[in-house]
DNA sequence: AACGCTGTGTAATAATATAACATTAATAAG
DNA sequence: CTTATTAATGTTATATTATTACACAGCGTT
């Protein structure tokens, strides 16, 4: 089912769920996204479940848990898929991703008081973007 | 109703479920809340997310994103309601608020790209607690 | 009294997510 | 090729999380 040597094959289901992300600019909920393909024939919510599951795991999609709403890596297919930052606004809900050597680099070696190190992050900063200031 | 000079007087339902999360060793959902309180006359979800919300605004507790569950602020009755980090245990789910100068001074002065400041910012970490190492 | 504001009580419903089970497709061994 | 194993699918039902809508009570201000 489409062999070009990609990163990851996606699945049929995977596939089309990942274009409608892909091509949205704003970041997608779960529902919206299974009203968006019950014509291509996908027509339960697990169906979107399981694939967003599996974009998450393997970085091509990242939750926006504040919003509960899923948006395309634009980071080269995240390296980072463990190690997100997101700008949110509070206005107009535009999300960008946020990709800075310098905050991935502090808070990949970022260690508590224990001295514990984590294997994965999840940042997101509120505000207002430029159009809405 | 209880007017000692605190910088927030909570109402009745505000007390009852700030006491409940804040006697909690671990991140309390809203229903689970919910059930711990019908006791105490609290019979519908509404009144559990009206009080989260309010304490929530107030930075009495702290909403954690991933797991849709809420945790007693531990930084002094966080003069940083804005500004908060979690780590998370992924196996035992064990979550600590993180208090560090360093990474707060860093993160309140972040900026992105296009030099935009955030007013606030939500940031957890994954990991394993020493326990469960 | 009339108003604004915050909080409360209640019922109904919306929105988000998972469990359980049966089946099929793709990969890997033997 | 055949069998085993894993990943993905389809379907129904259900669980979990959160909000809308409406009525009303308490309190301080004007
Ligand atoms: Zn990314
Ligand atoms: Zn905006
Ligand atoms: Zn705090
Ligand atoms: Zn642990």
């Amino acid at each position: 089912m489409n062999k070009m040597h990609k990163e990851h094959n996606l699945s049929k289901n995977q596939q089309i769920i990942f274009d409608i992300i892909n091509k949205s600019p704003e970041p997608l909920k779960a529902y919206t996204i299974l009203f968006n393909v019950q014509k291509k024939g996908i027509k339960a919510p697990l169906q979107v479940y399981r694939a967003l599951d599996k974009l998450v795991e393997i970085g091509k999609i990242h939750k926006i848990e504040s919003r509960n709403a899923f948006i395309a890596c634009h980071n080269s297919s995240c390296q980072v898929a463990k190690a997100t930052a997101f700008s949110i606004c509070e206005i107009c809900e535009k999300v960008t991703e946020i990709s800075s050597a310098g905050l991935s680099k502090y808070l990949a070696n970022f260690k508590d008081k224990d001295g514990m190190k984590y294997s994965k992050y999840n940042l997101e900063f509120f505000g207002l973007c430029k159009k809405c200031r």
